[in-house]
DNA sequence: CGGGCACTTGATAGTAATCAAGTCCGGTGG
DNA sequence: CCACCGGACTTGATTACTATCAAGTGCCCG
């Protein structure tokens, strides 16, 4: 069945038919869900979000890719890549009123917002809803953990090869001898996702390929070969 | 006002009275949740949960103090602390149903558990609990992010103070210079718990202590002073 | 009070950060 | 379409730390 957008200058499908919160809904129930919709399109390169500014929304992504990070003292720390379907600004729901990180669009991004109060409302009208926002929270806690327990216990190599991987069927297109990954990340943030620096990525880069594990081609693209 | 506890062998004020999940509900009804409760005691060291074996329950701590690891070769980090009134045990509740961490007793604990069937009735009859829940993760998820920044952005000193300040509220006595912290790990644990190693962990606490800003106190006790 | 185990301390090596030049990609304009 | 320019990336040399390996020391418990 197909349902048309009433998601002001949405040319995609719904979004709350595309994200899991809203996933036990009836068409109807999310068709007035709809309406408390209100949509945003940022450039690439635009801050959506600063740290420590209120924030009272949660932000549906419909189209781009976000980062999210903490800075320190001209060092940035990326915790999170979100794109299509993803969500963001769940902390700041139920817990804290200022935003505790950046957001900022690495592409062009359309987001869908929903306002604290409108959220809030359809927790209480719909407690299914609630209960979806538990799972997704949690699996975003669960996927924090693994973030320390992965800094804490993996070799830097190895760590390189699983964010490759977890870009493979973000931004990974399958090729001959493996998926051409199209990076949305320059080298500098790369290195500030895994907590190293542009040096350090670069020559592990050089000598993952040298040992042909990869192929570098240009600077935005690489060839993860199967065998990896 | 006063009341009895009827969670079976407490010597101590009802469980569900002291944590925040059920704060918003009236005494009738955390009478009838006492029903639910069942009560367990752990010795010291005894290993409460293994990583990887079904959980279908949450743990509320009455008494005692737990640590949460993950182990990997040989390795454990560290993820948490939790004391009193903390719980544990949220991650199996609404996303997967084996434990991803192990929880162990670090002194004598008495945990009361409800059941993962039960609390998910409790959620569906009494909706504030899981908006209480959702606080209660989020602060958790948010804790953990920072967790994530001072592992990225904090030098190991500074980490270290910071452990120690976090220790103070809840294992030390206020004394005449500073805080009197009881130790709740040993020096590898403490070293575990930062991503460190024994030996830099000692060879960093007499640097501190020698620079005046703690004072090691045998194997088990540290004096935080105020000045820190 | 004595023994064992946790802790400390020392020496060395390995690894990534830092500092410093070069090189090359990729976008722009002719 | 090609040449050029600038910024991103690479590579090299050195330094700074922490892990590791190894040997004492001393606290704490029985």
């Amino acid at each position: 069945m197909e349902w048309s957008c009433k998601c002001h200058g949405c040319e995609h499908q719904m979004c709350t038919n595309r994200v899991p919160i809203f996933s036990s809904l009836s068409h109807e129930e999310m068709d007035a869900i709809q309406s408390l919709i209100i949509q945003r399109t940022y450039n690439k390169g635009e801050v959506i979000i600063k740290a420590n500014e209120p924030m009272h929304a949660i932000f549906i992504l419909n189209e781009g890719v976000v980062k999210i990070n903490k800075r320190f003292q001209d060092k940035e720390q990326i915790l999170y890549l979100l794109t299509e379907n993803e969500f963001f600004g769940e902390t700041n729901l139920f817990a804290q009123t200022n935003s505790n990180m950046n957001v900022i669009a690495l592409t062009k991004t359309v987001l869908c917002t929903i306002s604290k109060a409108d959220f809030e409302k359809l927790v209480y009208k719909y407690p299914s809803i609630g209960l979806k926002m538990l799972e997704e929270i949690t699996h975003r806690l669960i996927k924090t953990q693994q973030l320390i327990e992965n800094t804490g216990f993996k070799p830097i190599d190895d760590r390189i090869v699983e964010m490759l991987k977890e870009f493979a069927p973000k931004y990974g297109k399958s090729a001959e001898k493996g998926t051409l990954i199209e990076l949305p990340l320059n080298r500098e943030e790369l290195a500030n996702y895994l907590g190293l620096t542009r040096e350090t990525i670069s020559r592990k880069l050089a000598k993952m390929d040298k040992e042909g594990l990869i192929k570098i081609i240009g600077h935005k693209k690489i060839l993860l070969y199967h065998s990896s």
